[in-house]
DNA sequence: CGGACTTTTGAAGTAATTCAAGGGGAGTGG
DNA sequence: CCACTCCCCTTGAATTACTTCAAAAGTCCG
């Protein structure tokens, strides 16, 4: 609709960020805008890599399944973020699933239309190197806690880490801006639902959150931190 | 010493495909070598990432160290392979360490050296992006692999991509091609070399593989791949 | 107010770690 | 060439952290 608006935007984007307006405007033009809603793919795993994506509005996640069902959440996505990098780097089907866990809106391209820029506009091919090289990065740091960390640090870890990424200061402490459910947690921390369930009643015994329905706020950050640090 | 030599062995890298030769010549002139002994390492954890390297030749691993010393191995590097990515996707520190297993050489750049090449020449920046795309999609797949599933398909698992990656064929089945010891694959599984170690004098009764001291064989990949992928 | 999710908590079970000790191969130095 | 030493590997036994199984209690929404 208004855009001069989604050329701002793009702006601000990781993908974009750094490149000079006009040349945006050619961007946005060949650009097409998509709605998502709540609980619907944006893409599925084994797609083929089509088109790459970015948030404009709305909140996603990446997850990966495997053949008998078991789910792994990969990484939460918000506005100014890039989902369906495998067109980017130039694989031809995406890894995991992309989906919508809040009505969402993002512009997309094709991939050559991308690769097209990317090459004609080297800013956007460096963007794109970094913006994947910071989630390869991510990975690192989780595949080493996953492998050498016992459960409660690793939930700790997660809690820390979705507190940055989408913390927003509350009265009663730093509340994770969307709907988390334990088992959510526990897809992310690699252990079940239960053991997700019994780790943060314990905190809520000690003060440190306070957890409900798909909702969890953090009330002592720093007790987490403790927690996620202690040595064995 | 022979630079007709490594621009050709350029051309053929992960990093350089597909670059002219004459634009190839520049970036040679760019670069310094630096040759690196078995046990020695490239750059630490938590490096300034000053550099980045291209492997000519030997082999090479990436680590990530835990406070209190436990290590996970991130993955082995060989010929045409980047080492300390860090540079080329603009962080300011090694999130690992990088380190020889075998005499190795390899030829690097300053991380600005790097980025002007990127900036000037698209193809570079592309391919960059395109190699930490593939490494992080690596390390998604290892990390619902950690998530998901019992030791011994973890350790199956690894041992697959081991031989993708460094198989040799010989006479008694596919050999890793670099010394591995139950520590290092229970670096890579995450689990203990104790573990490691039964599941492999298992599978050696079995006749699956046939593995001593700090080296494996495997003898029947098929019945590895049964095993990998089995339910439950 | 019904019904579908989500969460909680106990109890049983188990996979894998930890602890512990010993054996074997490869290289080194006498 | 043999003995010594350093790694690396193996294997049993004990322990435990976590999962699995099971049931019940909340909570939200239409």
């Amino acid at each position: 609709m208004d855009d001069r608006l989604d050329v701002e935007m793009l702006e601000r984007t990781e993908l974009f960020r750094g490149v000079p307006p006009d040349v945006l405007r050619d961007i946005h033009t060949a650009s097409f805008r998509r709605r998502v809603n709540a609980g619907e793919a944006l893409f599925l795993q084994e797609d083929a890599a089509t088109s790459i994506y970015v948030v404009i509005a709305g909140r996603l996640r990446a997850t990966q399944t495997t053949l008998d069902g078991q789910q792994v959440i990969i990484r939460y996505l918000g506005p100014g973020e890039v989902a369906g990098y495998a067109a980017l780097s130039g694989d031809d089907s995406h890894p995991g699933a992309v989906t919508a866990i809040d009505d969402s809106l993002v512009v997309g391209w094709s991939a050559s239309a991308i690769r097209d820029v990317m090459s004609r506009h080297s800013v956007v091919a460096i963007n794109a190197a970094a913006l994947i090289g910071a989630r390869y990065r991510d990975m690192q740091v989780r595949l080493r806690e996953l492998s050498t960390e016992k459960v409660d640090r690793r939930i700790a870890h997660t809690l820390l880490r979705l507190m940055q990424q989408a913390g927003r200061r509350t009265a009663r402490g730093v509340e994770i801006a969307f709907p988390l459910s334990r088992q959510d947690l526990a897809e992310m921390s690699g252990t079940t639902l239960h053991t997700v369930s019994r780790t943060l009643s314990a905190w809520e015994e000690r003060g440190i959150v306070d957890s409900g329905r798909r909702r969890v706020i953090v009330a002592k950050p720093q007790l987490l931190t403790t927690i996620a640090e202690e040595q064995e």
